[in-house]
DNA sequence: CCTTCAATTGAGAGGCTACTCAATTAACTC
DNA sequence: GAGTTAATTGAGTAGCCTCTCAATTGAAGG
């Protein structure tokens, strides 16, 4: 949009003290830098991710998961989570799809388990949101 | 609800071997021990920080505020992420209250840099994510 | 084969979320 | 003070998300 760009031009050439034309450009490119750290991939990974945990359920199931460190039955979950029997495997599903979890068929009981990836997101969660520093 | 009581006992009399009344029992109290874990407030405050990053906009504007390693007006984060005025300002609301984004007010722009979590939790999501190890 | 049971699936509904648009605040300039 | 500008705010809305309910799958046992 260009009422954005004209702006940011009048705040670099308002924010950069001896403002030379050169310092404005060397400023644009930083941001351009800066810009293309959206670009990669990983932005989707991580949100397919995020998105996955950030529903009560769906994190409760995978906190017990990766709390049991092994394998636990649809059961045994439903047994634990308070939602519907329905609602559990709605969102047990989801985690496969992100990858959170894995499935395993054992007779007529579904076995689930917390990923790598699970186990490493909630155990960073807890020393980053726990431990939580504020710096004004 | 009985009915997954009722299945979780079943399935317990069935998975273990020599099922003894205590060998159940002591399963039980094992699954009590895992549902405790659900009970911390840290399941709050995970799910707020998940839920704040849960979404392009917001996650954008922070892996660009922790890219920059410093502060950054509204009007440079306007012209990189493709949202917006009112979006954008919404949005950094949101992450304001989610504790993740800080701001500070410089005549008339406004100044937002990334918290200490935030600043941690992409870091560490950049290395769990990514580094994906797949575990059947 | 027929029944029972664990779990999943799909369709549909209600609630929530993230946006837009218009109005407003607050700072600076003349 | 009047005007301009940066950014925020609130109300309203469209679309998505998560649940429910009913039907279905697939395994086990008689």
């Amino acid at each position: 949009m260009s009422t954005a760009t004209q702006r940011l031009q009048r705040y670099l050439e308002d924010e950069l003290e001896d403002c030379r034309p050169e310092d404005v450009d060397q400023r644009l490119e930083e941001l351009d830098a800066l810009e293309a750290v959206l670009s990669t991939d990983q932005i989707e990974a991580d949100l397919n991710v995020l998105t996955a945990l950030a529903n009560e359920t769906r994190y409760k199931l995978v906190r017990l998961l990766v709390a049991a460190d092994g394998e636990l039955c649809v059961c045994e979950l439903n047994a634990m989570v308070d939602a519907s029997e329905s609602a559990i495997s709605h969102a047990l599903s989801d985690l496969t799809d992100a990858g959170l979890v894995t499935r395993r068929k054992d007779g007529r009981w579904r076995k689930y388990r917390a990923s790598n990836v699970a186990v490493s997101l909630l155990t960073l969660l807890d020393g980053v949101v726990t431990g939580q520093v504020t710096d004004d």
